[in-house]
DNA sequence: GCAATATTTTAACGGTCGATACAAAAAACC
DNA sequence: GGTTTTTTGTATCGACCGTTAAAATATTGC
């Protein structure tokens, strides 16, 4: 009923992702979101609410298509291999990213942590996803003997955690591959040491 | 000669540095910051030049506030004592930070870095003293024997480099101290095992 | 006291912000 | 084919943005 929609929703938060990952929140105005989405201001907020309602949902589709697959590629490898395929991928992702976008969670966390509360919200619970990613893992590693039980897994998943988030912030400096790989390099023997 | 400037200009910058820190650039109206500086606008024009200058005088006050005093306090001890001392103050200071305001270089580099690029520049340089601090220490443990020279002095940089970052984004989630020292206690594993 | 200089105050500038009213356009239903 | 429903395009709203013009105010040098 009533005229169809002439753009691909999902395709076109893709450029809303695109655009607030790189600039930001604050920094991204309705009218350059709109031109790089290829839709008029009105279409707009006809399909996304909105801007804060659209950041929302830039938020969830960015998780989708981001973070899940992340979780997913490992998901099959033995825990600590897991662990390190994901530091790895990391690095990689961080030197494809000329735009230095870093993370939309990390960027989110930081700009809206005294402001839009709901979206700091919103954004803090996927970087705990990741946190309990890095647990989860750790503990299941124990349980395989591929880590010594003397290793605390809170610790090890904290730690593990500010310094992915530290290379998220790290990816926004325009970092070389050499101080990428020397930054995780003991994160790789602590993963290994102890097993 | 003419009418004497009615405020302390390194007072009402450190208010100034309040509402940048806390809320960033782009959230910090001129009529936000100057209700918060005391003053009025062309009082802040007339003083520190328009927004841009006055942020950047922002950087360059908060280095020597707070930064280099930290760089200070710990001059005199043996270096590894140095670097352990730096990352129990940070957990000391972000637990004491109610307001979650983090680290203003780290803040400054994650919102500005596509958009601002001086500001950017500056707040990275001063995140390099960081890392610099880290190193010439590690360095002089290795000199002093306190410290492997098994140990790689670059890749133990970064890392601690890379962990303080995250905690300073950390803070921006407002975390409980068993959280952040549980993040920063293989840290200083690190620092002590391969001594 | 008077001129010169610098800062404060009041008011307002043009521009951009997020958001919308309204009518034209394009599909489905009968 | 006319009605209904949704989306599109155009034009624009009031609010706030960073910034400044201009006059009033307060000091110094003479």
């Amino acid at each position: 009923m009533g005229r169809p929609k002439c753009f691909d929703e999902s395709k076109v938060l893709d450029s809303a992702i695109e655009c607030f990952w790189r600039n930001g929140l604050k920094a991204s105005s309705i009218r350059t979101l709109a031109e790089e989405m290829g839709i008029a201001g009105p279409s707009l907020y006809n399909a996304y609410g909105n801007k804060q309602t659209l950041f929302a949902k830039a938020l969830v589709r960015y998780a989708d298509t981001t973070l899940r697959p992340r979780f997913l590629r490992v998901r099959d490898l033995p825990p600590l291999e897991a662990i390190r395929f994901f530091l790895f991928e990391q690095i990689e992702i961080t030197l494809n990213d000329p735009d230095g976008k870093g993370c939309l969670f990390v960027n989110t966390t930081v700009e809206t942590a005294n402001g839009e509360q709901e979206l700091s919200n919103e954004a803090i619970g996927y970087l705990n996803e990741i946190k309990d990613f890095f647990a989860s893992n750790l503990r299941a590693a124990q349980s395989n003997g591929n880590l010594s039980p003397d290793v605390s897994v809170v610790e090890m998943s904290e730690t593990l955690f500010v310094m992915i988030v530290g290379v998220c912030v790290y990816a926004r400096m325009r970092p070389s591959r050499s101080e990428l790989e020397a930054a995780l390099a003991p994160a790789f023997k602590l993963l290994t040491a102890q097993s």
